[in-house]
DNA sequence: ATGACTATACAATATAGA
């Protein structure tokens, strides 16, 4: 199982680079995010004719999910079960006896602002709904744009980030109380000592100078994590025309699952 | 420098992103 994610800042504008990214790659799994696309508009005969089968949960302009996979796509929930969002930012479907969980967590703008106490209620909604989920013994990913970065490894500058959006103690709070469930990040888990990024600003020539963020994450539940083989960020997508602000972080498994039913991941 | 880019909605700017 070769699973991906991909925050693509509008999938109108990014379709045909999904489209070579699909082929170069050939996921079995692609979680995307910020697709701008409402549901009627989704293109899902163009994957449909690629292979992939697609969830979506999208809106007009602003936020929007979805997940791409080869395999059957299974029991699909849509936003948090339980918390009233206007925003569509949460899909999720089991995939191969794995329960993927795609997320486009809140920017927060600014500590102390009406955006950042959204994020703060948005991250204990769902991780209230992740532990229902019961990571400790069942196999579930939990992928996205989280605007959160770890640790100081995954800011280009920690020094003058400190304490500041996508670093904050209250916010990494909230990504440890995930970690907390049972989650690992793959990312990190595979590579302990790198400073890579999945995202870089489009101002400044930031991506030129390598001045990014790694916030983009997958995170495996603990059953999966001895199928875990490797996780790498493809920085390719981020040097194209047009290109996303974000570039794909790769997660692969592999392996017979212990729990539940003794399956083996595709 | 409340800037710099980019996308969207909408028609000259405004909101949002990270």
């Amino acid at each position: 199982m070769k699973l991906a994610t991909w925050n693509v800042n509008s999938l109108k504008v990014r379709l045909e680079q999904v489209q070579h990214w699909l082929v170069d790659n050939s996921p079995d799994c692609l979680c995307l995010q910020e697709t701008k696309t409402t549901n009627e508009d989704f293109p899902h005969s163009v994957f449909t004719e690629m292979g992939y089968n697609s969830l979506y949960n999208g809106q007009k302009t602003y936020n929007g999910v979805a997940i791409l996979s080869k395999h059957p796509v299974k029991d699909p929930v849509y936003d948090i079960p339980g918390y009233d969002d206007h925003q569509k930012r949460v899909v999720s479907a089991d995939i191969g006896g794995i329960r993927v969980v795609n997320c486009y967590i809140p920017n927060g703008q600014d500590l102390g602002t009406e955006k950042f106490l959204y994020k703060m209620e948005w991250l204990a909604a769902l991780t209230k709904y992740l532990e229902t989920l019961h990571p400790k013994d069942h196999p579930v990913i939990v992928t996205g744009d989280f605007n959160i970065a770890p640790t100081d490894l995954d800011l280009w500058d920690p020094d003058g980030m400190r304490d500041q959006i996508f670093c904050s103690k209250d916010e990494r709070d909230h990504l440890q109380r995930i970690f907390d469930l049972g989650f690992s990040d793959c990312f990190r888990q595979d590579n302990p000592e790198v400073r890579q990024y999945s995202w870089w600003d489009y101002r400044q020539g930031m991506f030129r100078q390598n001045k990014g963020l790694r916030i983009d994450l997958v995170l495996a539940s603990a059953p999966l994590k001895e199928v875990h083989r490797r996780s790498f960020i493809d920085p390719a997508p981020r040097k194209s025309e047009r290109p996303s602000d974000h570039t794909p972080v790769i997660s692969e498994f592999s392996g017979p699952l212990k729990s539940p039913g003794n399956t083996t991941i595709p």
